[in-house]
DNA sequence: TCCTGCTTGTTCGCATTGCGAACATTGAAT
DNA sequence: ATTCAATGTTCGCAATGCGAACAAGCAGGA
């Protein structure tokens, strides 16, 4: 049944975990719109089978990761250890904190660093001013890296073979009408990015939103992490943000740069 | 080998996955203190073997929850997503911050919303001031219940006989020298936060704070949220908290109450 | 340099674990 | 009352993951 599939992976894989797979498939099978799940529906959700699922979910209840009323699971607190394992633990998000409410506070923006994972970024801190922008954008969220300056301040700087990977496979899907969705004009964006050494993007990902950003070189030369301000776009025009706010980046950027 | 132990536990554990619990311990090993752990190390801190711990790291590894240099493993920010199903997936913290930011906004000071888990408070959402208190508080952060605002504030609420087990179990270890640890007179500090709706910590957590927090009521009558304002101690007193802060968490849970 | 001892990483035969087909149960529809 | 569909649970058995044993790396001592 699963012979031919099997072969090229089984020699390698020995030592590969399944049951730790599908564990976590099933943690990943909870989210905003379906909080709360039963057997039969994380079954279908993860594509494993009902006596697996079963098995899974009482692990995670056993372990108190998750709850059960007696029909639905749900997960507890308890799961945030393992994202905040990786906060804690990277301490980046401790680190560039401090830099971002500095900006934030001078500017009386929002500010936020994220890290590259897979096609997205993912926020590994914030400093938030009050009111502006879309609540439910905290540490930890993802968004599609093409369409954030977040994204492409860490894209263009990524070595050419990863890159090329990354343009052969992204779908450039639009968030709004302005969102670059044509690929060579995307490669334009980002050659402009390197060679400016910043990323603005204007309304390509929210209406209304306009955002600066730039990337933290680290000692080996690679780019990680990236800083930025973003406001809306009527407030501030894109060369106010050049002006006032690029300064403050770049010289956050460059403190890190020989911290991390 | 392990017959006797596995006795009682054997016939109820036929669906017990241990690798999960091992695979999830293996993520939970890394923290603050040790961001990059050898394979050997991950082994010595879960307490698995060696060729365990290398099958769970590199399991983590190809399903790109952490990564290898060649000596050290590390975790990935991919780990984030699931904590973050939890944050989306409850949701309450979408459903929460709004209300921090407008309190937050109004008195000028932080506030923040938890959960229990175990006897620790969980931060679910924030709405933070710029400056003041420790930076590295964010959501997710953990605290011991016993000695801030926001446990008092759920624990007082607990049913009666786990509240119990847990006066039972705690060890009020002292966190500044006005923590209370002694158990009848802590019995009475909460007596009194179930008495006045409120929970008011002074200095106990850290010195130089102050901090009030209300319980948020849910429909079905259960507690396990709670609202909190922090400020420095020396700037605003303990009876301006009751009189300026209180009815604004008030209220705030109050509503809540009609939405969870 | 060569040995010695210790630590770390890897292999592989075998017992155990977790698999899932089959069964039981619930509940909605007719 | 009966059928049918969907959900939850059991249990014999294959395959997975286990860990003792082996290999490789590495530091000190002579």
């Amino acid at each position: 049944m699963q012979n031919e599939l099997t072969l090229d992976q089984r020699s390698a894989d020995r030592d590969f975990v399944a049951s730790l797979e599908k564990g976590l498939s099933v943690i990943e099978a909870f989210d905003a719109s379906r909080p709360r799940l039963s057997l039969s529906d994380v079954a279908k959700l993860t594509g494993i089978t009902r006596a697996a699922a079963r098995r899974y979910l009482l692990t995670l209840t056993k372990l108190n990761y998750a709850e059960f009323d007696g029909r639905y699971f749900s997960l507890t607190p308890r799961v945030l250890r393992l994202g905040y394992a990786y906060l804690s633990s990277a301490s980046l998000s401790a680190q560039v904190q401090p830099f971002l409410e500095r900006i934030s506070e001078e500017t009386g923006e929002s500010s936020s660093a994220a890290v590259l994972d897979g096609d997205d970024i993912v926020y590994i801190a914030r400093s938030a001013t009050r009111r502006i922008m879309s609540i439910g954008l905290g540490v930890g969220s993802r968004l599609p890296a093409h369409c954030t300056a977040l994204g492409r301040a860490i894209l263009a700087f990524q070595p050419e073979d990863e890159f090329r990977a990354y343009l052969q496979r992204v779908r450039l899907e639009a968030r709004t009408p302005k969102t670059i969705t044509d690929k060579s004009a995307f490669q334009d964006a980002l050659e402009a990015t390197r060679a400016q050494g910043y990323a603005i993007v204007n309304e390509e990902l929210e209406y209304g939103l306009r955002s600066i950003a730039v990337p933290v070189v680290q000692k080996n030369g690679k780019v990680t992490i990236a800083l930025n301000l973003s406001a809306q776009a009527g407030r501030v025009s894109a060369e106010e943000m050049e002006r006032r706010f690029l300064p403050l980046l770049n010289s956050a950027s460059e403190t890190l740069r020989y911290m991390l």
